[in-house]
DNA sequence: TGTACATCAGTGAACGCGCGTTCACTGATGTAC
DNA sequence: TGTACATCAGTGAACGCGCGTTCACTGATGTAC
């Protein structure tokens, strides 16, 4: 009310705004090498070489601080898998890849990051809050629209997944992607899932098996699935 | 060394073994409607009637009582497969459905064990000893049975990924089979894992999406990619 | 350029809490003769 | 069948710890005139 005319954010402001992102990048330090759970607001506070209580100017609190550190893996990965659909390359097929590679080596690199997004960070966190919805549904809209690109409409869909994904996108305001490709998109994005989960959780390592080349498959069978009706018993590749 | 010779446990090893039981079982619920780390002795101990130190007569601390839970979650889980798999069944690919199914079902009735099982439960925690290990290859040792079965063994397989899963078997001592079949039976399970995943977290709800024909089409697919050079083109199903 | 004032980052003490674990103990239960 | 003894389940007090959060405060920093 009594600062309404500024021409920009103030000295205040700016101090503010790097002192948060210090907190958070703190804060993403403890996750990465405690356990999962191991975010303290006192730890993260002494960290910074502050006592607790200052955090609260701030954050109004721990499950704040955590949700936001959800949110803003979201946009990070989202960032990297849209870079990688941005980089020119000769198909599609190698476009999908691109961003399939980009999907594991962001989980990789960042695995306590890739974790807060698919577990319930703190017990009553509403994973389903229209902030987070929204993060989560830009990563799934760059696999769509990639996946989109390389596409026979007529595809196979599996049974009954059909109304439902055209329910969904219609939902979502979704018109440009045809329901077969939306449909296997997310089998593909619940594969890469699957893959990641196990890797980065040494599950593959510890029976001695390199997952590479089963990421590499997994966009083999995406694009068999949706031409096997246009090219039967053709190799799609070569 | 005194009570060497004995027809049996006596009466204080079965009080012992029974209230071990209740104990794992009030840990659980705990486990069941608290966050997937809301495990505390003393919460149990309350539950059950005792205080906290009398836990330490039935389990050497807190980590002990949880490999446990997790060992235990591997058996019944390997137990819901082979139970599944033993259910007469007109083919392969029914039996195969029904193994999926029942890894389904076992997941979505009980998802905080299924956590326990894909999550490190505490830092520090090895997933990787042999008890755990063991366990854990039972479960696959049901996929892969089942998958065998229905298998053409000259079938694709992920390029790169066949030598290492010679490896993997010669070292299970695993000679009955093909590769391509492991191999691919590997990738199931990685794809189920992620169904599975973001079913019991509540993503696939979210976005009001049924899971249920997308573990169908995953039998699908794992036909189809093992029958693809021998019935080319033509529809491994009906 | 200088002064008066408002803002607000950060402190330190305190609250209440629950945790895992240890220890010395008591009292009931089963066992051996 | 009865007695003496060993076993051992469970208690209650205590240890040291760290947590999230509140509150009244002090002192520095930016702002307005």
């Amino acid at each position: 009310m009594t600062t309404e005319s500024r021409t920009g954010p103030g000295p205040r402001d700016r101090f503010r705004a790097q002192v948060r992102e210090e907190v958070k990048a703190a804060a993403l330090r403890q996750l990465a090498d405690g356990g999962p759970e191991a975010l303290s607001l006192n730890a993260v506070a002494r960290q910074l070489g502050m006592t607790g209580p200052a955090l609260y100017r701030y954050f109004a609190g721990r499950d704040t601080l955590l949700t936001e550190l959800v949110a803003d893996a979201y946009d990070t990965l989202a960032g990297a898998l849209a870079h990688a659909a941005g980089i020119p390359a000769p198909d599609g097929t190698a476009r999908l890849t691109a961003v399939v590679r980009a999907y594991r080596d962001w989980a990789r690199s960042e695995p306590h990051r890739y974790r807060l997004l698919f577990r319930a960070p703190f017990k009553g966190y509403d994973a389903h809050s229209a902030r987070l919805v929204e993060a989560a549904q830009r990563s799934m809209n760059v696999v769509l629209n990639v996946a989109s690109a390389l596409v026979t409409p007529d595809a196979a869909v599996p049974e009954g997944a059909r109304s439902q994904v055209e329910e969904w996108m219609r939902r979502r305001g979704i018109d440009d992607v045809p329901p077969a490709v939306a449909s296997r998109a997310m089998m593909l994005w619940a594969h890469l899932h699957g893959l990641v989960s196990l890797e980065i959780e040494d599950n593959f390592a510890s029976m001695g098996i390199d997952p590479g080349p089963l990421y590499e498959a997994e966009v083999g069978e995406f694009t068999r699935g949706l031409r096997i009706r246009t090219h039967p018993g053709g190799d799609p590749h070569t």
